[in-house]
DNA sequence: AAAATTAATTTGGCTTACCAAAAATAGTAA
DNA sequence: TTACTATTTTTGGTAAGCCAAATTAATTTT
């Protein structure tokens, strides 16, 4: 199996299972990685001779620890790519995640652990995903939606859960970005949109916008 | 073809024939890139369908203008990772050109634009190696090799024939690198061997080594 | 000009990552 | 419990990139 190949599995299944351990079911990876159920099969059963994840027939995948532990590493090498070509070379955050995805395949740890030293050894990538240190190991961010937060209090932005350009290139436009304060004025009950204020001026946010930005 | 093939095939062609359009045979082209002559005839015939190569059978390949271009932006691409890696990540000129080998077929030229931009458009690379513009033009370098030098003379290090790993930390071992003023004592008839000044440290190197050091 | 040598091409096969369609299995609703 | 539905697996097939062996073509030597 192609090197490539394999790690775009792993990191999948690692992202549907949320980190845990959780089964994946084939669906879900034939969707999210392009190609059909058949060929999500064929994979994961080769995957299972590599000792990378158990694989139950026709039940589901979930990654050994030698898997998370590799998917850790692509997951790290992606996120300190993301921030290398933020930080150190002035790319936004509209543009670094498809970059990354295929840096993040370049065989060399030394290199990425030269970025990484580069950039600080960074614990958060642009988007305010949490990095893996060389051994895996990352603090669990305790964000919430900004959808479940109360009128009058005030909020600091710490993440994205949608990374697409479009809507990163929105967040831009109102010079909403990682570390911002957001205050909560009010919620309309009508469409969940809310009106807040960011940057000392009053926007309204769609339900759509506000169940995307994670604060703390 | 898989682009990265196609890159391949390009940037070997186009060193094969010496940055001219001249014909490169099959059993050249299969040795460098490490497959057997049939693979190459079939490759070869494909990258003239897509009109990157002429190709004759039983006579040769040679780039066409479209194919001398891509190969250009490939060695560019090369050479700007080489020196970034080199000159902002603190790696050996012995190390640069693996990662080089992977590093330069990453789909984005804005990212080469950067990566330039921030070591300063530079002209060589940590070999010596001219480094070809966006519009793919660069000055031929005219060096010639130490072994031809004359004794008595005195020469400034300006690049390296061979680009192994082996070759290169040798060279670091004596403080020889890209600049270093090299002076020609001795010339050995027997072996071809030179006594030279190097770093004001008397030094014999032998005709393996002179033969891969090119001086102005 | 033959014969011998070397290089190029053709032919048949392999592996990987895919897909489409059919068959099997599991899950849900009646 | 049976029928319907959704999901998974199996079964052929394709395209790329490769190799080994056989064939053809070009180049050297005699
Ligand atoms: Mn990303
Ligand atoms: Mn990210
Ligand atoms: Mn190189
Ligand atoms: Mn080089």
């Amino acid at each position: 199996m192609h090197q490539e190949t394999i790690e775009n599995y792993l990191k999948t299944i690692y992202h549907l299972s949320d980190g845990n351990a959780f089964v994946v079911t084939n669906k879900e990876l034939a969707e999210r990685l392009g190609v059909i159920p058949a060929t999500v099969t064929e994979a994961v059963k080769k995957l299972h001779v590599l000792k990378l994840v158990e694989y139950e027939k026709s039940y589901g995948t979930r990654l050994t620890s030698a898997g998370i532990k590799q998917a850790l590493n692509i997951v790290r090498r992606h996120r300190i790519w993301e921030t290398y070509l933020a930080q150190e070379l002035g790319f936004g955050w509209d543009e670094v995640h498809e970059l990354a995805e295929e840096l993040e395949h370049i065989k060399s740890d030394k290199l990425v652990q030269k970025l990484a030293q580069k950039i600080g050894n960074p614990s958060y990538d642009p988007h305010g995903d949490p990095i893996p240190d060389e051994k895996g190991r990352f603090q669990k961010a305790e964000f919430k939606k900004l959808a479940e937060a109360r009128a009058g209090k005030t909020y600091t932005l710490s993440g994205v859960a949608d990374h697409s350009p479009a809507f990163l290139k929105f967040l831009d436009r109102y010079n909403l970005k990682i570390g911002t304060t957001i205050k909560v004025l009010e919620i309309e009950n009508f469409d969940g949109s809310m009106l807040t204020l960011c940057n000392s001026k009053e926007i309204r946010l769609s339900l759509q916008v506000v169940s995307n930005l994670l604060v703390r």
